[in-house]
DNA sequence: GTGAAAGCGCTAACAG
DNA sequence: CTGTTAGCGCTTTCAC
């Protein structure tokens, strides 16, 4: 009924559709004002204004943003990196991103890398062909990094998500504080009781935060006079292994807690300690970190180091964004956010951890 | 060290990236040729080729692809539209669909529109301005959908997938085949002994696939003289609600079985009936919808109805592919596939499925 | 094989 | 306030 009600006359249909001369000339006005009543409709007096925006609506305008972002040399997109989107950390991440730029009026380009170096490179490569702003990152080792190095040198704004720049550092990153928060999380295992604890992590070279969590786990033990134990480092990211578990979960001095350096993992710890028919967290106790929503959603609840994955997102678009536009007063008595954001996280115990038997 | 050493003196550093022209110059060739040496290797002698590559290697030439899509009046973009990352079928679909995608030369632009179809509305046009030549999505109602209609009226190529196009439609979608799926994995819990089964789904306004896998339960119970009872919807489409669990779970008439239409709501439902007292699949059993991988990491494992979620990305960006170019010669004996695919499903038994008490 | 020229759709000086 | 004029970086006829 309104298929063919909708379109002038003047515009052939599929043929081709309406540009912005096509709307400066039906309002009767020049290009640069059709271009100014949608950009800067404050240099353009309200009834032309009007008159371009009805014109506009008239024909079914719809901005190129392929030629305007040719012509202002800025895309207003923000490149994303992230090793995947299966595991949920990431995915509700996403979700902060995509809020926080479309709000702004960027868009967003997602690529992941499967936390693979050489698909990092490739991956960066084809965002930049596509002339982004800007990125936000999440890197496998951002302390050792090929292509943050390019970065750096190419002067590509860019801010790290969850991977957590060296103090000191030159780079811009949002995060929580890797190895104070697991420190945290093993010390609340520790006042539970227990005192022989593992680590079980996901491969070291495939995140660093993995590597710092680690270093909390160490950190707890040690200030609490117990002996830190090797990790053991799954091939896989995101599943587990029950004969390694088993093996660990074995034997006169097995483990009395396990604490995983991410939520996904100690959902596949927890299966595999069922399977070996123990009980958790009456036999042993699992404490994970990521704090993904499903944690809460299993019985009994994850324990986990929660991090604000959203917000995290968020703040990272905020922070890029802020790179992007240095002018803006800073707010005055509020301190300028450092380069380095730490978002707080939180405990939540109880479900899989209890004290020890 | 490499700090100046990779560019050119003739490159302004940070001022401005070489472009086509640069290289062309570097090389001693013209525009036209040096574009060609990229696009149409064949029209260009090979000792030519090499001169520009070289050139641009030099130059550390980074082609513009804003640029390119811009005059090609073709942008290679595909808009992707999902309903959200978190639940991981979605996740496990981008990743066919990146795959598919960046190995064809295509980029994607990904929206999510958390069920809404109002959401839905702006993140297309959205997609639109970004001048994606086709799209692949994720409605809530492929059958009742505004956005949709609009696309066909405007000619924009799309496929949709798990939204299953209905016979004799003219929309392209790659799904499995949701009714007929859901009613053998019904069937099997029948086969399993089971006589009182409900349905758990998520808003049925949200998914036109709760409401196909529904009526897969309706055939299902009355090809075997069973009174198929009322769905129990939960507003929010992932997490599940203890109280009504409960209710249900209750009384004399408590149902053996439950069919949830997703994974995700699935072990939500698990939690729940445990947090109830009720063992599973001892007490009561629990069929998914989805086949997620973690549903096969819980223990016990999840029983479902699989899809191959990586392969309806990957098919799904194949189809629109094959829209854009027509003319390729169809792969002679195989029958052409159609505008509906089809996919095949397996059913995982086990685990959370046993035969009643 | 290669080059010259004409834009894709839009924004941004620079004039009035 | 509005119009004129140049292109952004690239592909693509159309000649040679």
């Amino acid at each position: 009924m309104k298929r063919n009600q909708d379109r002038s006359p003047s515009m052939p249909d599929a043929a081709g559709a309406a540009t912005l001369v096509d709307v400066a000339q039906a309002a009767g006005v020049s290009l640069a004002t059709a271009s100014r009543a949608f950009n800067s409709p404050a240099l353009v007096r309200e009834s032309t204004v009007q008159r371009v925006l009805e014109a506009a609506r008239h024909l079914s305008f719809r901005p190129n943003l392929l030629g305007s972002k040719l012509r202002a040399q800025q895309s207003r997109m923000i490149g994303v990196m992230l090793p995947t989107l299966e595991n949920a950390v990431f995915a509700e991440c996403w979700r902060g991103m995509e809020d926080a730029a479309l709000a702004a009026g960027y868009s967003l380009m997602l690529v992941t890398s499967a936390y693979d170096p050489a698909r990092e490179r490739e991956r960066i490569e084809y965002l930049l062909r596509h002339r982004v702003d800007g990125m936000v990152l999440t890197v496998a080792d951002a302390a050792d990094s090929a292509v943050l190095d390019q970065l750096d040198r190419e002067g590509v704004p860019y801010v790290l998500a969850y991977n957590q720049a060296a103090t000191g550092s030159r780079r811009h990153s949002v995060s929580v504080d890797n190895r104070g928060s697991a420190r945290e999380g093993v010390e609340a295992l520790i006042a539970a009781g227990h005192r022989r604890i593992r680590v079980v992590s996901g491969a070291f070279m495939a995140s660093d935060r993995a590597r710092q969590r680690f270093d909390g786990y160490r950190d707890a033990m040690r200030a609490h006079g117990l002996a830190p134990a090797e990790p053991l480092c799954l091939p896989t990211h995101t599943a587990s292994n029950a004969g390694q578990i088993r093996a660990l979960a074995a034997g006169p001095d097995a483990p009395t807690a396990f604490f995983c350096t991410n939520d996904l993992l100690a959902i596949g710890v927890i299966s595999d300690l069922k399977r070996l028919g123990l009980r958790v967290p009456r036999d042993i106790s699992v404490l994970g970190y990521d704090g993904i929503a499903l944690g809460a959603l299993v019985e009994p609840a994850l324990a986990s180091v929660v991090q604000p994955n959203t917000e995290i997102g968020e703040r990272a678009v905020a922070r890029l964004l802020a790179r992007f536009a240095p002018s803006r007063a800073k707010p005055p008595d509020d301190a300028a956010p450092g380069r380095i954001t730490l978002l707080p996280h939180t405990l939540r115990l109880g479900g899989t951890v209890a004290a020890p038997a």
